[in-house]
RNA sequence: GGGGCCGUAGUUCAGUCGGUUAGAAUGCCUGACUGUCGAUCAGGAGGUCGCGAGUUCGAGUCUCGUCGGCCCCGCCA
């Protein structure tokens, strides 16, 4: 069955230039409302809305028919365009001072009633637009958050085209690697027992592409990892990776913020400001208790483990014997706070692992736990140093080191929102100077970014006594307090590489065989390279402003990994897992 | 693996100390209405209180289990 009457314009893009015209446009009956007599309709496609006016003096058998229609039924009208008559404008219309006169309509589907109204303020919960996910994307606003993602994805393509990077695929079905995230397995059919494992990044194929001599790669790329979600990690992502040869940090650093420049300026009409600050990851730590600070506000940690008389406190008394650390954090007039606040702040902390959350409320009479157990001098030689004023909050956690980051880093991000101190705007900016290495629960020495990652130079020979010093050429950028991004520049020495997998009790035998194809490769005359992957949700969530990812991805899962719509994953057949060679275990 | 919040009409929610026939708003249906745009007015329909078990004379309400959604910790080279 043909359409008859073919589209000429989208419905919002008609305005008083089509004046007289006749036009035919199709959409969807955004809302219908029927005043006896004259009806009207808001018709409503990707671009917009316009009024659509049936009148039965006029147009009498389209007018009759006009009364079945209801929301979401899909249409196809011709008629002309009209001004409003005075008085009747909608403002809040882009076509609010025209109307289409509809003489012919045809009708290309019906719709059953639908669960939520197509609307950019909608109440319902996020498991319906879920479910319902081709209804929740036919609304103004998601459709602009998957048209900024595209115009992002494009204009990174324009510029690294410009830059002389090719975009080249690599494989998705690869090896499975023992370091890092769970990967999702799949199964070979013509290898049984044998499987694959979806990547996780072309980490290892873009380094091959150096080898290569491509020089300059990136790709836009799903990578996959089997962990647990979170408002911002989805189990198959994607990524802006990027690859380049015969480059230093210097070189990365100066590309991406032309790049980031490049996107700010033609997306939000904002210039950036560069050189991007560079920060060690060593004083993210010590000043914002982590490692992708947010720098759209202070409230600063200070460390104040050294004043006078903390040690009356048994509490700090041990901290200090252990080597830990005595921290605070101070809100500007914070003394509205409630007890409510501090047990809920108190919560917060110990939670993360703190034993415990302390106050001092800085006014004429100073109110804090610790007023019984310090002295006076002490408590105003925390005062002090902290800078506080009469009406600021100062709190207090001591603990191991991390602990305390941990938890006044998470303070900070909380308190900020509270007070209402986040500033709009964005905030860009390196993390530099990570070790290569750290320990993970079980004492066990572990990459910090991967095993690929280039020590500096001058820490090679600390590689075999202390490696737990050692520096890496590694990188993150970070936006807002989101890490959108992190690389490095590689080893390209397989002497280098076997040594680095050896301190991470990876043998030569068991490197040959895991990563054998990587240490041939480097043997071959491999040039100095390194690179960058960044998370293309996660940018696109804050460039719309948006508080997850979810909401700039057209598909994505649910906290448990399922898909609403579609019911994924399900059960298959015995005769799947047959000839797979799987058996499952019950 | 763990902590927290939640699940009642299509949707968003209320539901007192465990007590009669489970309510509201909105949406939906029918009718009226010629300038609305959150249309208005009148009438009406709509419920496996997520599911299962238990306590009780009696459970939306209490207990246990289970399923599902969201936030967080662990995890995420």
């Amino acid at each position: 069955m043909g359409t008859l009457l073919r589209r000429t314009h989208l419905c919002g893009d008609l305005d008083e230039e089509n004046l007289n015209q006749k036009v035919t446009v199709t959409g969807w009956v955004r809302k219908y409302r029927d005043h006896g007599g004259v009806i009207f309709v808001d018709l409503g496609d990707k671009s917009g809305v316009i009024q659509l006016v049936f009148n039965p003096q006029l147009h009498k058998e389209v007018h009759s028919r006009a009364r079945s229609l209801r929301e979401g039924w899909v249409i196809a009208v011709k008629g002309r365009v009209t001004l409003r008559p005075s008085g009747t404008v909608n403002p809040k219309l882009k076509t609010g001072k025209i109307e289409l006169m509809v003489e012919k309509m045809e009708i290309l589907n019906v719709s059953r009633v639908l669960p939520f109204p197509i609307e950019n303020e909608i109440q319902v919960s996020e498991e319906v637009r879920l479910k319902y996910r081709y209804l929740d994307l036919r609304r103004e606003k998601m459709q602009k958050n998957l048209l900024l993602r595209y115009q992002v994805i494009k204009l990174i393509r324009d510029f690294l085209d410009k830059k002389g990077f090719i975009e080249i695929e690599t494989p998705f079905l690869a090896r499975s690697t023992p370091e890092g995230a769970r990967d999702y397995l799949v199964p070979s059919r013509l290898n049984p027992g044998e499987f694959y494992a979806l990547t996780q990044s072309p980490q290892l194929f873009k380094q091959m592409l150096m080898v290569a001599g491509f020089d300059r790669y990136f790709q836009i790329v799903r990578c996959f990892r089997d962990e647990d979600l979170r408002a911002d990690r989805q189990p198959e992502h994607t990524q802006l990776d990027m690859e380049l040869s015969f480059v230093e940090e210097e070189d990365i650093y100066n590309l991406i913020e032309e790049m980031f420049t490049f996107i700010f300026e033609k997306i939000q009409g904002i210039t950036l400001q560069t050189p991007f600050p560079r920060i060690k990851y060593e004083e993210a730590m010590e000043r914002y208790g982590s490692d992708k600070p947010d720098l759209r506000f202070d409230l600063e940690l200070k460390n104040i483990t050294h004043i006078q008389g903390l040690e009356r406190f048994k509490v700090f008394q041990n901290v200090i014997k252990k080597g830990g650390q005595i921290k605070g954090i101070k809100v500007p007039e914070g003394v509205s706070l409630s007890r409510k606040d501090l047990e809920e702040l108190t919560q917060r902390v110990t939670s993360l692992g703190a034993k415990g959350l302390c106050w001092i409320f800085v006014q004429k009479e100073i109110k804090s736990p610790l007023n019984k157990i310090l002295s006076e001098e002490t408590i105003k030689g925390i005062i002090k140093e902290m800078g506080a004023r009469e009406g600021d909050v100062l709190f207090i956690v001591g603990d191991k080191k991390e602990i305390v980051a941990k938890a006044l880093g998470n303070l900070r991000l909380y308190l900020a929102t509270k007070f209402n101190l986040i500033t709009s705007g964005y905030k860009l900016l390196w993390i530099i100077d990570f070790p290569l290495f750290e320990y993970d629960t079980e004492g066990n020495l572990i990459p910090s970014h991967h095993p690929f990652t280039s020590p500096k130079d001058e820490d090679i020979p600390l590689l075999k006594e202390s490696p737990e010093k050692v520096k890496a050429r590694a990188y993150d950028l970070v936006l807002n307090g989101e890490e959108i991004g992190g690389g490095s520049i590689r080893i390209h020495h397989r002497g280098i590489q076997e040594k680095v997998l050896n301190i991470l009790g990876i043998d030569s035998l068991e490197a040959r065989e895991k990563f054998g194809f990587l240490l041939e490769a480097l043997s071959f005359g491999a040039p100095p390279h390194g690179g960058i992957a960044f998370g293309l949700d996660r940018l696109v969530m804050l460039l719309s402003g948006e508080e997850s990812i979810r909401e700039v991805i057209a598909f994505p899962k649910t906290q448990k990994g399922t898909c609403l719509l579609t019911d994924a994953p399900s059960k298959v057949t015995e005769e799947q897992l047959e000839e797979l060679h799987l058996k499952v275990k019950e």
